[in-house]
DNA sequence: ATTACTGCAAAGCATTTGCAGACTG
DNA sequence: CAGTCTGCAAATGCTTTGCAGTAAT
């Protein structure tokens, strides 16, 4: 199993802070906050904004090549790159990690509603509970 | 099928406006909103703000007897009744409406994800497309 | 009469937007 | 050097909090 190669978007222009926001995102072991970005980006460099990475998160997310997900838990989007596969989450209550699972359930499920007549696009999926660092006890 | 019976909770006060809350809770086919149910409870009365609906909310939801759902989708909660279901949504791109939705594919699912040990408590599932009115063409 | 509740103002947090100077192709 | 980026400031949208006067038991 080979590691994607990231392929840098057309007509984007190829700036330090982004390839370094691109190379933490193949680095992170699991989704990340537009903060969580800012703190991995700020070890060293100079003074960096959190506008500027939510700026630079916008334009991958537009160009596709990574993926913004809003956490229903607290409201905090996430953001990974995206390897094109279907996913949904775990979000641990303690200490709100963000756990891709690799499973899906709602292949041919035909929800049925009040509503009838509903154009479904897509759904999300998220389970909480803890992570085994966080599991009282 | 009988309509359930409110029940006031225990040890908070029954003002004009929580009971006009409650009643609009009652009347809606879909969750609400703070800010919607703000504009449905202003129609007659004098100034309400929506900060009190927000607390008037904290406290129901607190005693167990209103359920605040935060959708995905944009990061706004909604609230409705706890009619003691298992309810998942299906929320209208176009609209923001959320229909809620009978059946749930999720009984039995068993999530494989890359931490193992995660001790799952509940999950939210959401499916997301448009409702009739708003299907393109 | 207590204590809880509400109007109102202001703060908080995640995110977005505007602008002028700095950097990339 | 032209157009794109970024630092920075300020605005936005949803929600929460503080306080003092008002209403419920």
């Amino acid at each position: 199993m080979e590691k994607d190669k990231f392929v840098w978007p057309e007509g984007i222009k190829k700036t330090k802070l982004r390839k370094k926001v691109i190379e933490i995102l193949q680095n992170a072991k699991f989704p990340m906050s537009a903060m969580e970005i800012l703190s991995a980006v700020k070890e060293d460099e100079s003074p960096v904004w959190i506008s500027t990475i939510y700026r630079i998160l916008e334009i991958f997310a537009e160009k596709d090549v990574i993926i913004k997900t809003s956490v229903i838990e607290n409201g905090t989007a996430v953001y990974e790159l995206n390897k094109h596969e279907h996913t949904h989450y775990a979000v641990c209550i303690g200490c709100h990690k963000i756990i891709p699972m690799e499973n899906c359930p709602i292949h041919a499920f035909e929800p049925k509603m009040l509503e009838n007549d509903f154009h479904v696009l897509g759904h999300k999926l998220e389970m909480y509970g803890y992570c085994k660092n966080c599991y009282p006890n």
